[in-house]
DNA sequence: AGCACGACTGGAAACCTTTTCAGGAGTGGC
DNA sequence: GCCACTCCTGAAAAGGTTTCCAGTCGTGCT
């Protein structure tokens, strides 16, 4: 193995003249040394140890990203978005996959401080375990004490992350496409309260009806379990009420999957009936009959904007958190309100309450 | 930043006696010094710099995969086989997607070999490119000039890789599923001969044939290309035959859908009909319908087995090439061959040549 | 009791690079 | 012709760990 040493001697020159030249920002050389150091470079086909280096940088261009799982499409979007950044400035990107278990999380963050990663980036593996984050916090002090990067990253919520999406504008902006087709009367499928990503969206939705100049109703709010169930559930429970809707707005895609079934169970077609509309656009959401319009969350930005921040950090600044436009990604799930009252043709296309 | 001095102070005895301990093969050393060590190392929360370690072994534990996407199902498959094996050992994965773009595959090994990767895996980026291949030559050479293994894997064809599946086979036992289900008379779509993988698979096709005592008619091998278009004209090559013929392999998933959209549209029923599979499984194997009876490539045990392969090169040994089995996916698109000619039933399940 | 041996521990070198400090050479101006 | 300055280059230290070579101490055997 060629080492800078080799080179220099094979150019006649001095190890700090090699490294001076083959340094990531040339230093002042003789044009001549310049060019036999090179060739000296090539001819013993000299790749610098980047060990070396980084045991004196205290660092190595390296950054880690704890998933849950990188056969996930939404983690590997996210990775690909942070290698993409990453490797333009030659950092190599490490993939760890948790699979959910904190002991996995805490022995991988061990492995990546034990290589000094420069950046260490917590792509939302969604354990919550008192133990593991005094760990991890234990940890992000000792990356921070050899100079490395923390950042959190959250594809669904803000919350306590460096880089997440505003969950409340796009809800915000799916709503507004559903006023502009016209809809007067908009429900709203909501999760668990408790949950960050959850108030963040709901937030939205009034934001959403407040812009249009519309009246928030809070019967036209159901609270359910955020998955397909939870949709149908939901879907019940909104037409037991004593008031009518064109339009059903969903806090995720899940919620609103298992709405249109429900819906399509009960004879209401989508979107002749009723509109609907998710929040995620999960790969389900393009593939079901019709199309789900939703919110397209943006995970290699979110990626790329995960490693630009660390970026931004190693350099000393003090970045401020970032807030991640989403995009509305209109399919066939969004119809024009009422066309039945104004038609007269179909009678089955706005529910009343009890119309069951 | 603590480190090994620090710890050692702090016990009261040398550097030396400290790494004895932390090291992963413990060595002699006293009951109450250890305990001494051990409770120095968590009062500092030391983390032991893995750069200086590897500085000394000449390279850190580490394993880069070079893969097309990382977003590719494929490859996160592969990808996490790797880790799976990898993490156990205390290894961590770099995954670096090149996009098929040479320079990017040549600067990601490049940087792998300057962090000194234990470990270098090629899982099938499918660049064929001269100039790439001298670099990639140069680089192998430098890794194992520093100790380091280089592993190729082949999710497709065994060809020049250490870990490959056995399409042969893999196509002799999905052809064998035809038998055994009563075809006498199948039909093979192959790919373009020039691809190693496709004379693999076709040889697999007149194994199985021979196999079953059946023998092989060349008219009813169509060559095409390797997509879905291709799996169409094959359909219509076939049909304009003077033969007959109860069933299609395929040589891989794209093939048999196209071949299964083309029986479709000329009314012809899958598997009434005619029966098809395919080979891969890859994800629209599953959803179209009727599902399509195809070769699973094991795409997890192929990046765990491509790991260990480098684990037991890494060990000294030389290790012998690795032929993964492949599993037949049993769906909806195999039949019973003939119904038709046996009940007399229903006359257009047997295709006649000209029979359009 | 003396010797040999084993168990345990310390010292120091080595791994490779970067960077600081300083020195040397050349040049331009006075 | 000399001084000051710039430009270029070299020497050496530092970064953290592992391991070889010794050295010490205690124990068992003769």
């Amino acid at each position: 193995m060629a080492s800078i040493v080799d080179v220099a001697k094979l150019a006649g020159v001095s190890p700090a003249t090699v490294s001076r030249v083959l340094s990531t920002r040339p230093q002042p050389v003789g044009d001549a040394t310049r060019a036999r150091v090179l060739e000296a470079a090539r001819a013993l086909d000299f790749v610098p140890n980047a060990l070396a280096r980084g045991l004196l940088k205290s660092h190595v261009p390296v950054v880690g990203v704890i998933v849950h799982d990188i056969t996930d499409p939404y983690f590997n979007e996210v990775v690909r978005g942070i290698e993409d950044a990453a490797s333009s400035e030659g950092y190599l990107v490490i993939t760890c996959s948790s699979d959910r278990v904190a002991e996995r999380e805490e022995s991988y963050v061990r492995l990546l401080r034990s290589i000094r990663a420069a950046v260490v980036i917590f792509a939302g593996s969604g354990i919550d375990d008192p133990g593991l984050s005094r760990a991890i916090g234990r940890h992000t002090e000792g990356i921070r004490a050899y100079g490395g990067a923390v950042v959190h990253l959250s594809p669904h919520a803000f919350g306590a992350a460096e880089v997440g999406v505003d969950n409340s504008a796009g809800m915000a902006s799916i709503v507004k496409t559903l006023v502009d087709a016209g809809h007067r009367k908009v429900a709203y499928l909501s999760g668990p309260t408790r949950l960050f990503v959850t108030r963040e969206r709901l937030a939205g939705y009034r934001a959403g009806l407040a812009a249009a100049g519309l009246p928030f109703e809070p019967r036209l709010v159901i609270e359910t379990a955020f998955n397909s169930d939870g949709g149908a559930k939901g879907v019940d429970k909104l037409l037991s009420l004593d008031t009518s809707f064109t339009a059903v707005a969903c806090a995720n895609d899940l919620l609103a999957i298992g709405a249109m079934a429900r819906l399509d169970q009960l004879g209401v077609r989508v979107p002749d009936g009723i509109s609907v509309t998710g929040f995620d656009d999960i790969r389900q959401a393009g593939e079901i009959v019709p199309g789900l319009t939703t919110v397209r969350l943006p995970l290699r930005d979110m990626g790329s904007g995960g490693f630009e921040y660390a970026a931004r950090l190693l350099a000393g600044s003090r970045p401020r958190r970032q807030l991640l436009d989403l995009e509305v990604i209109e399919r066939g799930s969004v119809g024009p309100a009422n066309p039945v009252r104004r038609t007269a043709r179909r009678p089955r296309a706005t529910v009343m309450a009890g119309a069951r």
